[in-house]
DNA sequence: TGCCTATATGCGCTTAAACGCATAGGCGGT
DNA sequence: ACCGCCTATGCGTTTAAGCGCATATAGGCA
């Protein structure tokens, strides 16, 4: 049940939020690469990975020694809306993330 | 900087979350009458809307003995465009509050 | 097999959130 | 002045989040 309680948690955490901003594009991204741009050790976006993982939020896939993560393709409409207000009020608002190679 | 943040830990919370969906009509509530919708304890009550408060979510006013919230009428935009997202969202799941009178 | 890179996870620690209880303060009515 | 209702807050406790460190697991390549 309370999906939203799950989403808001996820995104109340700033490795997290960034993890998803830059996940917004809907392109992969091994772990490896989201460390470097959210400055996260590796245990650190791992577990964070995770989190966002067991709220439906993103999907996982194996390559090779990587694990490459996206955005969940299958998000609820109404979850896909809040991300989307999310990730403009964000980028508006300069928030985290900042500099994105 | 960081609204967001502040926002999605302030919705992360069930009562919190509670509050902002009863007052997402805009009309004021007084903390007695959300207790009682939400099911909370007066401290545990003040205390989530001192919160909500703090984040900018909602603002207070004296009327006697009562305390009225709303929402904040001077939101901005990108914030409204998420608190719409979510309201809409847990509308729909059937989320917590159910049964509002 | 052995080694290197990438990722996940067990463990212990630290910090912050949330709660209940008790109390204080603000306001109205008697 | 006193009492009762409504709300806020100090305090101590419990619970959960997040972190780093070390280690395990998985895949590629020599």
């Amino acid at each position: 049940m309370n999906t939203v309680i799950t989403l808001m948690s996820a995104l109340s955490d700033p490795t997290r939020l960034g993890a998803l901003l830059l996940l917004a594009d809907g392109k992969e991204r091994c772990v490896c690469k989201l460390m470097e741009h959210l400055n996260a050790t590796q245990s650190r976006m791992s577990r964070h990975m995770g989190v966002l993982k067991q709220a439906g939020l993103v999907v996982d896939r194996r390559d090779a020694q990587w694990v490459r993560y996206r955005l969940n393709p299958a998000l609820a409409p109404s979850t896909k809306a809040i991300i989307k207000a999310v990730v403009a009020a964000a980028a508006a608002s300069e928030d985290i993330v900042g500099k994105v190679a």
